[in-house]
DNA sequence: GGAACTCGCCAC
DNA sequence: AAACGTGGCGAGTTCC
């Protein structure tokens, strides 16, 4: 007989995670803080130079006509009054107060050459003052101990803080490699990070129990990103070895896939899209956007297809998420239907590990949390597994970190095939055996660092 | 001089 | 009809 998970099991796991997480806090992770150091007076000497670049243009003596001794680079409150009320630009997208934005997009689509050398300012000040300034200040003997809560979130996922570890750049090479960089193993040891693989959209299918998503989970062959690509590009095929068909898949991976799955809509989505092979928000002529083969482009490929421009392919992809919802995962959009009716009777949702969330909320948030939730719990729980482990067989090893689906080991050598065991027997068999309501495979992907290497890949 | 706010940006 | 979920944190600004 199939037992339900009660706010007591909830708060096991937290009682247990919250003790796993302290552990792991007091063992810490090795810090190069000397790097910190010599890497930050580097940057600093960079945006200098940045800065006198910037100081010697017309835009900015401009800026200092208006703003005198006060004239501030970063301050975001006086670029946008200069752009939006002295040089009357009309503003490519606004903040949430209404006011005209100056975030990366914004100053991306005016056409200012100074807007330029501002964003090269920002991203390496906030990798020294975010990261490195943070690293140096937070350490202890060459040891950070960032705090892993489980108190903060809506979802009962868990935060971190002093410094934040779940956020330490990783897409952008350059930041992620000088950020990574000054993390370190102990001496004679080695990173290994543990992650769950699109974790998230195998615990949707524990809850909505979609049999096309069960399929795609199951199956190895198949391929649900390729499929989208494929419907939303119009291709006969798609052969994930090609870098420019990767791409594609890429862009409907990231910009409809997981957009739809938080909620978003196809208008958001066709724009998203757009971004990725390089289409603009306008009519579409031959010779547009990303290269498919020699002379032949997305937007002549498109427009092979009936689509030639934006508007038109907005439209489609109007289809496209029709299509995706009610005939592709129409048991998925049964299962949020009937969720959100359930939540709006009860005033409250109960997650399959127990946690009970309550309060006023949005349909998408109703949708998101108990997913999001639960899968940091399939992660927490492996956590505590392996921690008991490793303290009762003595390991050298140490858990050092946790990224909601992913956590982070400085391992000694000679134990990595024994932890790699753990690890798998934990996530094949304990898991499942604990919760039944586990009906897809779970993986996990192993990346090992090398001996006293940082965490650079 | 600190609290509370906005904005921008990093992660999953 | 509306239209992307969860955080932390630094700098600048505003208010007291």
């Amino acid at each position: 007989m199939k037992i339900k998970a009660t706010t007591a099991d909830a708060y096991k796991l937290f009682h247990n995670g919250t003790l796993a997480l302290a552990r792991a806090e007091r063992q810490g992770i090795r810090i190069d803080t000397e790097y910190c150091e010599r890497k930050k007076q580097h940057l600093t000497r960079k945006i200098n130079k940045y800065q006198k670049e910037l100081q010697g243009t017309k835009f900015y003596r401009r800026w200092e006509h208006i703003y005198g001794r006060k004239a501030n680079i970063y301050s975001n409150h006086q670029l946008s009054r200069l752009l939006y009320h002295i040089m009357k630009i009309e503003p490519p997208k606004v903040t949430e107060s209404g006011k005209g934005s100056t975030d990366e997009d914004a100053l991306g689509q005016i056409d200012i050459p100074e807007l330029k050398i501002i964003l090269k300012i920002r991203k390496l000040a906030k990798i020294r003052d975010t990261y490195l300034d943070a690293f140096i200040r937070e350490q202890t003997d060459g040891y950070l101990h960032p705090s892993f809560e489980l108190h903060n979130v809506r979802t009962y996922r868990s935060s971190s803080s002093n410094p934040n570890f779940q956020n330490i750049p990783k897409r952008d090479k350059e930041s992620m490699q000088i950020c990574r960089r000054a993390l370190l193993p102990r001496p004679g040891h080695m990173l290994v990070e543990m992650d769950f693989s699109a974790l998230e959209v195998h615990i949707g299918a524990c809850y909505h129990k979609d049999p096309v998503m069960l399929k795609y989970l199951k199956d190895k062959e198949s391929d649900m990103h390729a499929d989208m690509a494929k419907q939303i590009f119009m291709l006969e095929a798609l052969d994930r070895s090609d870098p420019i068909q990767n791409k594609l898949r890429s862009a409907a991976k990231n910009g409809f896939v997981f957009p739809q799955f938080y909620g978003d809509y196809y208008g958001n989505n066709a724009a998203s899209l757009c971004e990725w092979v390089g289409l603009p928000h306008s009519k579409w002529v031959p010779g547009m956007g990303i290269q498919l083969s020699d002379g032949y482009y997305i937007s002549d490929h498109l427009r092979n297809n009936g689509i030639k421009s934006f508007q038109k392919f907005v439209e489609y992809m109007k289809e496209v998420e029709d299509d995706f919802w009610s005939n592709r995962f129409h048991v998925y959009n049964n299962w949020r239907d009937k969720w959100v009716e359930q939540y709006r009777r009860d005033g409250y949702l109960k997650m399959l590990t127990g946690f009970t969330c309550a309060g006023v909320a949005r349909k998408n948030e109703i949708i998101n949390y108990p997913i999001q939730g639960t899968a940091f719990h399939c992660l927490l729980l492996t956590f505590i597994e392996l921690d008991k482990a490793m303290r009762k067989e003595k390991w050298d090893s140490k858990l050092v970190g946790q990224i909601h689906d992913d956590a982070l080991l400085d391992v000694r050598p000679d134990e990595l095939e024994h932890i790699k065991g753990t690890i798998n027997r934990i996530v094949k068999e304990e898991l499942p055996k604990k919760w039944d309501w586990i009906i897809v495979p779970l993986d996990i992907d192993l990346e090992v660092y090398g001996v006293d290497k940082p965490w650079v890949a």
